[in-house]
DNA sequence: CATGAATGAGGTTTCATTCAT
DNA sequence: GATGAATGAAACCTCATTCAT
């Protein structure tokens, strides 16, 4: 008989637990993101349970298991991919910088979210698809951009005091316009490769565009002639 | 029984066969129509084959009869789509304006497309889904923008030799930020709305979206401190 | 080359369709006969899709091409099956009948009805089972037995005026009395063989319990001393 | 934290024992009730395992845990059922009254019973669906009803005997009327009110057929002319 | 040419039940 | 003794497509 170090008994089933893949939370986390990569990839309707338990290392089965049809599982997949980009936001802090160099670095946040992020383009999209309408059943998620706005609009508070942003530029319309530069770019490059003969995804012109896109939001705030 | 003049047979035969032939095309005309809104309002995967025969008072069958496959339902959709919009630009006209007119003219057109066109929309995401696989299998279709952003290029030169648009713009980043402003802001306007708190789609917000869109590119162009 | 006489060519057609098993009719009229006798020995939960195609030698597609769903399905065999009923009363004239005599044929019926269909009483415990929510979408079906209680309460009329039946008897109520004392019989015969140890469907019993159900009746109609 | 007295620790034991007896009892108690009900109001098929746990404040595990199978819940379900009608049986004395008067008791007792206990009519008729196959398989339930049976004969043989009653009456049938007459009316009180255009389930249609049926019987033994 | 009938394959979901502590 | 996690099998139903005239 081996002797063995006291170690709770609780703890012990769980460490067993884990090994025979009895770990509920691992499980499901696992479903998750195979969730979230097929969805991103097929769409609601194109996505396949069978592909989604086969990824996740799980059965069909237990897909149902933790949340209950398809649709559930693309809510869940929304909102978890909205809590990310939250969570990503919350990372982000401009208070120490000028406000150019500020509005700069943000832009860059967006732009590299959304470049590494792949998969939030294709959420997105699916759900304009279906008109918001999973979003719309989240209440937490009503106000998730909200904090954002509020963010740039100190910015730009702040620059025009400085003199170095002009007045009347509407918080709202600017922050779509970052996110339109950089979202249409990744979300629409396979379409406009084909049709502008042009690879955008290659580093030269994912950069290019980064820089034009920089640029754009620099000289539309830019405070000086009308 | 109606009386009728005697016809030589052969005409008579001729006459019913070309109306069958005006019939056939008319109904043909029709599913595409109705598929063109089926694939734009549900993704390939989500359309549906007796949607589509329902609302072009047709059959499933006919569906299958004219086009043979619904992928190939959905490439003719999407050709016919992208070249409505290639006869929609060949209308555009900029060479009698100022240039920076022209540009807001021509930014005014995409945006009016897009805004008119949201069929279009619902076809490019989901081709670009699809990573653009059935546009590149249409090689008429390779070149269609390329005359687009030619004028552009042209409208640059223009307005640089006059002074009035700085150097150094590249025409295809130009029209892809053009094209940004307005898609993704009608695209994403559900997902937005939601997140925002605010309905993207009231004639006022379209309107201040149009107003932003056009300075942002004007102040992009515009010949000036660096 | 065979000769063969004139036949009409749709004739012909439909001539090689039914050898083709293409008959439309006939494909779906064997799909609702298997599915009520399903319906019928296993209620509507109970009952497999799978098993109602292979007793109708066709496909479980089949039956959803035709029927929509199990629920619809269910819903055009209860259909049916009071449609059947309706039409076998309408088959029962006992107006050249003495009163009495006329009352116990029509004892005789209701009987022999319930006898030669158990799947009626299958399907009707089963609807009773769901609340009769089926037959209540069913418009048509909601005054099936008034004509048959009209026919009752005018045997009543009749034999009260010879002064054979008494008065004050709910044509209704004798309906009730009349269905319940065979269909209960029929309906809970295994239980109560089981219960009290005497097999019910035997003839001797079978015929015993007719001859009782028909004295009953006959006494309670029988004008008399109160 | 709460101060005890002190108490012997096996004493502790045991009463904690006990304890969780009572509980497990009373979780068995509160599974058989709920199961009772869904069973009755579902039949077999249609009854789910977790609707049955969730009524009763349990999980599914536990039902299992303490029937072991679906079937077996519903045999269990069964037994007590019939045991509780049997208890109920006991508690009627017929003794004491005038036969007639006593004959209408029994009647009013049938009638009360399946009006207050519309789960054994319902899982009565599931048992007949089933062919009684489950009653069947507990023995102790097969003469159930004799002693029903043999009360009934009694009184028949006494009112004979005062000339009341006429003679020549099965017991069993008598007692398969009385039944019917309360059974089939409740059972199928959904599917008729939908057809007769009335709802059989008013107190005052009730009060009526409960009058009916026992004058039915009153004038079924009654003696007098053939 | 046109069409009603048919269908194989596979999708989502549910069910009763067992595993493993 | 009690329980959270897991699951195989099969249910219902849908989809794009073809058959056969």
């Amino acid at each position: 008989m081996t002797v063995r170090r006291h170690v709770p008994k609780r703890a012990r089933a769980q460490v067993r637990a884990r090994a025979r893949k009895r770990d509920a939370e691992a499980t499901r986390a696992r479903i998750l993101a195979a969730a979230t990569n097929e969805f991103a990839r097929y769409g609601l309707a194109g996505a396949r349970g069978d592909r989604v338990a086969r990824a996740a290392r799980s059965s069909e089965r237990m897909v149902y298991y933790y949340f209950g049809s398809k649709e559930k599982l693309f809510r869940e997949v929304l909102e978890a991919s909205y809590l990310s980009l939250q969570r990503a936001e919350r990372s982000v802090h401009l208070d120490d910088l000028e406000p150019a160099q500020a509005l700069d670095e943000f832009c860059r946040f967006v732009w590299r979210y959304y470049l590494e992020h792949p998969e939030f383009i294709g959420l997105v999209n699916t759900e304009n698809l279906h008109r918001a309408s999973h979003l719309k059943q989240s209440p937490q998620l009503m106000e998730l951009v909200a904090p954002i706005v509020g963010l740039l609009q100190g910015l730009l508070v702040r620059g025009e005091r400085r003199g170095v942003f002009r007045a009347g530029i509407d918080p709202t319309e600017l922050y779509i316009t970052i996110a339109a530069l950089g979202y249409f770019y990744l979300s629409n490059s396979a379409t406009l490769s084909a049709v502008l003969g042009r690879d955008l995804r290659t580093p030269a012109n994912l950069d290019k565009h980064w820089r034009t896109s920089a640029e754009v939001i620099q000289r539309f705030v830019r405070a000086g002639a009308a």
